[in-house]
DNA sequence: GTGGTCTAGACCACA
DNA sequence: GTGGTCTAGACCACA
């Protein structure tokens, strides 16, 4: 469910991260299910705990998941996290036309990568 | 002409960087025109001179300028870099779009913000 | 009459011991009346028997409720436990004046707060 | 500055993320001043530098500071955590008068103590 | 020198 | 067993 890619120039814990938010936002882990505990998701990996660790404190921070002690982590009903995650990507977005316009690259040219690239996915 | 923001998250020799490309590629600098040397630009910046450096060999590396030993470093006439970063840029947008694909961003909603942001910042 | 909230940060025998507490502050559990086996209990809340032995200890200790072997934990009669459980609140509170005091919080915005929040659950 | 006390139940990196917090709150800290370093601090304390880091890390999640990489961590100018922190204290506040009602603490009882402990930290 | 990431491993509270 | 905190120490990017 989770894997690594080691050529990725992001650090481990954030591929996690993000991994982790994709199966949740997509259903595919429902709400209250348990997340693999720490200890076992980082032997499966061949990572530290620590690692997975960072991982999760970082999610719940976000309201992805929520701990409870002794018990594990679980997926959250309500993703507070969404919004404030999705306003940063219209900013990184908002950032990434600037840097177009700034080298002259059109809006045609944009809007139709952008479109293909949409395109491409869902095939 | 180059300003630096603490609060970017990027590094200084990374906003360097892309500072000189928009200016070349916009044509503030004009080709064969010379850059201010490393040292000088480091004291009007105040940072290490080792950063200008690095981002001066950057600038280099990817076509943008040319050194002449003893006089300093020029702007190219030919900007090969650009193509390949315009590929690293698309690359990026793909990215981009993936992650949002992911999070169930529609196409639609991409697109509208993105030519927002064309607009806003043309007007 | 128990019910854990597995959102709640607190830990599981904090939640119980807090819940019955209550329940005998408010006089619905009388004086003399037996509370429900740790077993049975464990079993209807499908939680470690371990948790709620736990939680009966710490009111036992606190002076809520008195064991009688091989017969179950029954409800004290004078709640000794009360004026230490009310100064250590009143500790807590002291804490969250110093910690309203050093982040600019006035006394006005802390006490109306207060008096609005009072008013809310009461009606 | 910064005083660890190992007799406080809290984590270590909490004790110090909430000093700092009131150092800048009470603008003993100015905007863009340097913190110092992780390791400095950290040799000072005679704590582990990750501890630091931590702590760090959660002040520039909440806002409070931004790091520079390579130069260090600097207090931030607006420091946008704030409401957000002030809303967490009334959330506890209202926690705290319904925990005082539960147990039948009057609303005067309430608000006397906490007007006295106003009164107390002012003089 | 400065922060960021990660590993290895310990100890604690909770269940 | 499960997460939370912490120490010790390494290696990296950046300045």
């Amino acid at each position: 469910m989770i894997l690594i890619d080691y050529q990725d120039r992001r650090p481990i814990y954030e591929q996690i991260v993000d991994r982790f938010q994709v199966l949740i936002v997509k259903g595919i882990l429902k709400a209250d299910s348990q997340l693999p505990s720490v200890r076992k998701l980082a032997m499966e990996l061949s990572i530290n705990p620590n690692t997975i660790q960072k991982a999760y404190t970082l999610l719940e921070q976000q309201g992805f998941i929520y701990p409870i002690k002794g018990r594990g982590n679980f997926v959250a009903q309500d993703i507070e996290g969404l919004s404030e995650q999705n306003a940063k990507f219209y900013e990184d977005l908002k950032d990434m036309v600037k840097y177009a316009m700034d080298r002259g690259i059109s809006k045609d040219d944009f809007m139709e990568h952008a479109a293909t690239y949409y395109g491409e996915e869902r095939a």
